[in-house]
DNA sequence: TTGACATATTCTACAATGTAGTACTATTAT
DNA sequence: ATAATAGTACTACATTGTAGAATATGTCAA
């Protein structure tokens, strides 16, 4: 195995991939916001959002494209995110990482 | 359930505290950098982990105290951390997280 | 048609975290 | 003595996290 460069991931980049990846089709700026807040306990802002996406662009772990809204459902332009294999790898490598420290660990102690 | 103020974890922050977990007695700053080094892909350098505990005894994740060394193995002193409640919760609260948008996708695409 | 509302993105600014590197102290080995 | 090792603290800067305001466009009702 070629080991590479280690480009890590913050924890909440780590959730921004992980919203493009399920959203598919779907994925630009507020549906990642709602996917977030959806599954999570957390409360995002939609700056916080767009500024990650910003930066996992540049960091090409997605890329985006305008898309021309579909006639269908309305008619707006939107931004649409895409995962790409390197975004892919760093979240294989975030989870990789926290298994690692917590395999065999007890979590949870006295929560009931 | 009385939900709470939802202070979040970083990815490296996350990382920390499960070595002081694990690390049980043993857990002072190098021994937290070499569990990390060991079980991780990742390089750590002394000043990561001596920041992070910092931030992480402000925020009452943890607690330290100097250990006079015992006589038995060294003499050195070192400062022993130890997790708190709030550590557990916060570690749970960012796993429960990732679990969340993890659930149901399929990672590791393509990756033999 | 306008204006209220909803959806969407961009931009700015600042706070919180991540990280390297150096300095310092004590102990152990040569 | 002096070097090596184990340990901590501190400084400084880079990267990420986050809120909020500004802007644009589409829809709907009056």
């Amino acid at each position: 195995m070629v080991s590479m460069s280690r480009a890590n991931l913050g924890d909440f980049e780590h959730l921004v991939l992980l919203a493009v990846m399920r959203l598919g089709d779907a994925a630009y700026g507020l549906a990642v916001r709602g996917e977030i807040e959806r599954r999570t306990d957390r409360t995002v802002s939609t700056g916080a959002v767009y500024s990650t996406l910003d930066r996992l662009e540049h960091k090409r772990f997605v890329r985006s494209s305008i898309e021309q809204g579909t006639v269908a459902r309305d008619n707006r332009l939107r931004r649409r995110y895409e995962i790409l294999p390197a975004g892919r790898d760093a979240v294989n490598a975030a989870q990789s990482d926290i298994r690692a420290m917590s395999r065999g660990l007890i979590l949870h102690k006295g929560v009931r």
